[in-house]
DNA sequence: CGATTTTTGTTTTTT
DNA sequence: ACAAAAATCG
């Protein structure tokens, strides 16, 4: 998302021509950095303080004094989005032909090299990219073949494992496995990549890998890249891989002998992607490695007020491994950070959605109103509020459009028009829609296929009697659809296969088909979008090695574009718009955000907002276990990522900053009694206010989000537990539309899982034996607060036995939790 | 073979 | 709670 030059959302300087103008508007920093001398540069780019403009900056700085031209630069991000807004920003800002640079992800750029090199790279020219999904089902299919365990050799850390393996630039031929887990997925892992090789598919981690491997292995065509690339540009450094980080130095070169610029910018504050293989690391190395001669710090912040930013630098100040940075901002305090603290998830949402409303008519619009939480099991409930109270709301993340499994089916069609052999595609649709060929008969045909070593396709005629004639059934009809779309436009190819294969028909026939109809038809309409706008082919795209600067790229797209084949570079072989389209499928997963522009309150994770920013943010579930999370925060390392992420969180904020924890909440069908987050604890007492009276207890607040439930006339479900009064009104609540009521009101596990046999359905029975007890010993119930001297704060969890014997469990968050006598532990119930 | 029922596994995610 | 994958039944 754009950044801004100011916290009311000042757009940046209108670009003209001459470096001065180029550069006007910049802080000292940021000009540093933008005209920092040939050479490594590392710049450290604080939250909102203007990254993406010195990138882009820099790359336009290069090009006006005449220090770069346009073919020397390359730009590298990890996602597309970033990509393109790096393109379009430059082209804003300079009359430049950005085709003739190489901007794009790692992954792109590594299709695109791959592509040039095919021959080289042992590929064939039309090789396939294959997702994680596909990844995980081929390994799935290597595992049973082997006839391994599942549950010894899980397939999804088997692929884990692969991917790890690639990442840091091992083949199977440099591991040593170390007992029988490590042999079998070892073993696992050689069967797969003979298997790609087979197939003429790649992984994601593939890409990367072999693109790093032929420039390591081929001088030449190192020396080429490495003469071309003078500048190479990277963004968000802090989330590269070894891989990645070893695939940048390889273009480089040592400096001292290519004279490249390695021009690195990244936030190690932002480092949120560990769990994924990133190595924050890779900045210090990069600063040791290179002798970086002076790190620019960006600490000039554009986005946030004081109060916020406070908050940001006293939180992060705590992380022990650190560069050192600190973001100031000339906005003033502007508004402290607002803490709520509510009895449930429900009641959570339910303020959320009365403040989002308040800000609405206040004139703030919805789209600058965001929700953020740390996993997306919490959208569930704010998304009920918001629908039940006519708020519009757009939820990020979840399913994006080329992973829908209509989508999947259809490009697996395609994929099998441009390669019969891959086996993936094969599997994927050879039943589907069914006709026919049952689990039985693939298996056969898989027995088929691995003792003669061909592929599934060429195998069918293996295989005997009616389940053969069915099998080699398919392939005719691939291959009538191969026949039938030669020569024909990319739409027509998409349109003629998806009534073809039985697809479109499958779907009409459906009840719940209409939708994936829909997408079927908006699968047309994105082929044709590809094909027209985005110049068609821009990922497939094999350019010349000998290409000189810039020439290449001037007359060829439109041209060759309109014939809608391009010739390889080395082979001289056609590349199809199909495969061009199914590349582009691959590599850009698609938005999943429907009806853009529409004013809408923004829901996402936080991992999903970094790099955004609104006006207002909702931070929620600052709870222990939650945020953070409890797989995390039992080792150094990743309590610091989640601090980090907490880091991001609160950075997103421009104007107003709202936190808020629940004492209650539903997980996995179970109610959760948390404690509210350290995190909390870390923020500077000074920037907060507190909505909520400290250490407020179960009871009082419960009393008010009571009221809110009931006199809007919804269930209680997330409720249960609390007083007895309102136990039974509420069941009768719970039978509206929302809130699980309707499914046989609450059941026992409204009390912390202790009792599975709780359930009951009669909404007018008498309290259970468990709630009388627990509401008199001690005077404490479950979900009370407490306090003890050496675990601090905690909630009750269980209740059990009476006078002496009288034992309670308690949450304390940090601490862990922990089994207490009443009869001697020193308990505090906080009120 | 194909539909129905049971079991399972649920942090974060781009390419 | 809830969806997806695996196991079981006609």
């Amino acid at each position: 998302m754009t950044e801004h030059n100011a916290p009311s959302g000042l757009a940046a300087p209108h670009a003209t021509t001459g470096s001065s103008s180029l550069l006007a508007g910049l802080n000292p920093e940021q000009l540093a950095a933008v005209t920092a001398p040939p050479g490594p540069a590392l710049i450290l780019a604080g939250a909102g303080s203007g990254k993406t403009r010195v990138l882009t900056t820099r790359i336009a700085w290069l090009l006006q004094t005449g220090q770069a031209t346009p073919a020397s630069i390359m730009a590298v991000t990890f996602t597309n989005k970033a990509a393109k807004e790096m393109q379009a920003r430059l082209s804003a800002m300079l009359p430049v032909n950005t085709r003739a640079m190489w901007i794009g992800t790692f992954h792109g750029l590594c299709n695109r090299f791959l592509r040039a090199h095919a021959r080289i790279a042992g590929l064939p020219s039309a090789f396939q990219i294959l997702d994680t999904q596909d990844q995980l089902s081929a390994v799935k299919r290597i595992i049973k073949a082997l006839k391994y365990d599942e549950e010894k050799c899980v397939p999804k850390q088997t692929t884990w494992f692969i991917a790890n393996c690639k990442e840091e630039g091992r083949r199977p031929k440099d591991i040593q496995p170390r007992d029988e887990l490590g042999r079998m997925q070892l073993t696992v892992y050689q069967a797969y990549e003979d298997q790609c090789t087979r197939e003429g598919v790649v992984d994601f981690a593939e890409l990367m890998l072999r693109t790093y491997e032929i420039m390591r292995d081929h001088p030449e065509v190192r020396a080429h890249y490495q003469r071309r690339f003078k500048h190479i540009l990277v963004d968000e450094f802090q989330d590269t891989n070894r891989l990645q980080y070893l695939w940048l130095k390889m273009f480089a070169g040592r400096p001292e002998e290519t004279g490249n610029s390695l021009f690195a910018v990244g936030d190690d504050d932002q480092s949120i992607y560990a769990f994924r293989g990133a190595q924050v690391g890779n900045m210090a190395d990069f600063e040791r490695e290179f002798r970086v001669p002076k790190v620019v710090k960006l600490e000039q912040n554009y986005r946030s007020f004081g109060h916020i930013l406070d908050a940001a630098n006293t939180l992060i100040a705590q992380n022990s491994k650190r560069l050192g940075k600190n973001l100031r901002t000339d906005a003033g305090q502007g508004e402290p950070i607002r803490v709520y603290e509510a009895s449930s998830d429900y009641a959570e949402a339910q303020w959320i959605v009365e403040e989002a409303r308040l800000l609405h008519r206040e004139g703030h619009p919805l789209h600058e109103v965001a929700v953020l939480y740390r996993s997306n099991a919490q959208s569930r409930v704010i998304e009920s509020a918001l629908f039940n109270a006519g708020v519009a709301y757009k939820v990020y993340g979840g399913l994006r459009f080329f992973e829908r499994a209509e989508i999947k089916h259809a490009l697996a069609y395609l994929r099998l028009i441009e390669n019969p052999n891959d086996d993936t595609s094969f599997l994927r649709v050879v039943n589907f829609p069914a006709r026919g060929i049952g689990a039985r008969s693939v298996e056969l045909l898989q027995d088929a296929a691995r003792s003669t070593g061909r592929s599934l396709a060429q195998s069918v005629t293996a295989v005997p009697g009616k389940t053969g004639a069915n099998l080699q059934g398919f392939v005719a009809l691939v291959d009538a659809m191969r026949e039938c779309t030669r020569g024909l436009t990319l739409r027509q190819i998409i349109e003629h296969v998806v009534e073809a294969s039985g697809l479109a028909d499958f779907y009409r026939a459906e009840k719940e088909g209409q939708e994936r109809l829909e997408n079927l038809a908006e699968l047309v309409n994105a082929a044709e979008a590809f094909v027209t706008q985005e110049g068609f082919g821009k990922d497939a795209v094999a350019l010349p090695v000998d290409e000189s600067a810039g020439a290449i790229s001037e007359g060829l797209p439109a041209a060759v574009a309109l014939a809608n084949t391009l010739p390889d570079a080395e082979t001289g072989e056609i590349i199809s718009p199909l495969l061009a389209f199914l590349t582009h499928a691959s590599l850009e997963a698609g938005d999943n955000q429907a009806q853009a522009g529409q004013d809408a309150v923004q829901l996402m994770t936080i991992h999903a907002a970094k790099g955004l920013e609104f006006n207002n943010v909702f931070l929620t579930g600052l709870e222990e276990g939650l945020f953070p999370h409890e797989n995390s925060m039992n080792t150094t390392e990743g309590l610091e990522e989640e601090r980090r992420l907490m880091y991001v969180a609160i950075t997103r904020a421009r104007q107003r900053l709202n936190i808020c924890f629940s004492q209650t909440r539903m997980l996995h069908g179970q109610t959760r009694y948390n404690i509210k987050s350290r995190f909390l604890d870390e923020l500077p007492e000074a920037s907060l206010k507190w909505l909520t009276p400290r250490n407020q207890g179960f009871g009082s607040g419960f009393a008010k989000s009571y009221q809110d439930a009931w006199s809007s006339g919804r269930g209680m479900g997330s409720m249960v537990g609390a007083g007895a009064q309102p136990y039974r009104q509420g069941g009768q609540g719970g039978q509206g539309a929302y809130g699980g009521g309707s499914r046989g009101g609450y059941g026992g596990q409204a009390w912390g899982g202790a009792r599975k046999e709780d359930t009951f359905k009669d909404l007018t029975a008498p309290l259970p034996k468990a709630m009388a007890e627990a509401k008199n010993e001690g005077g404490l119930r479950v979900g009370q607060g407490v306090f003890h001297t050496k675990f601090g704060e905690g909630v009750v969890l269980t209740l059990e036995g009476t006078g002496a014997d009288a034992r309670v469990q308690v949450n304390f968050g940090r601490h862990g939790t922990k089994w207490l006598m009443l009869s001697v532990a020193k308990l505090t119930p906080i009120e």
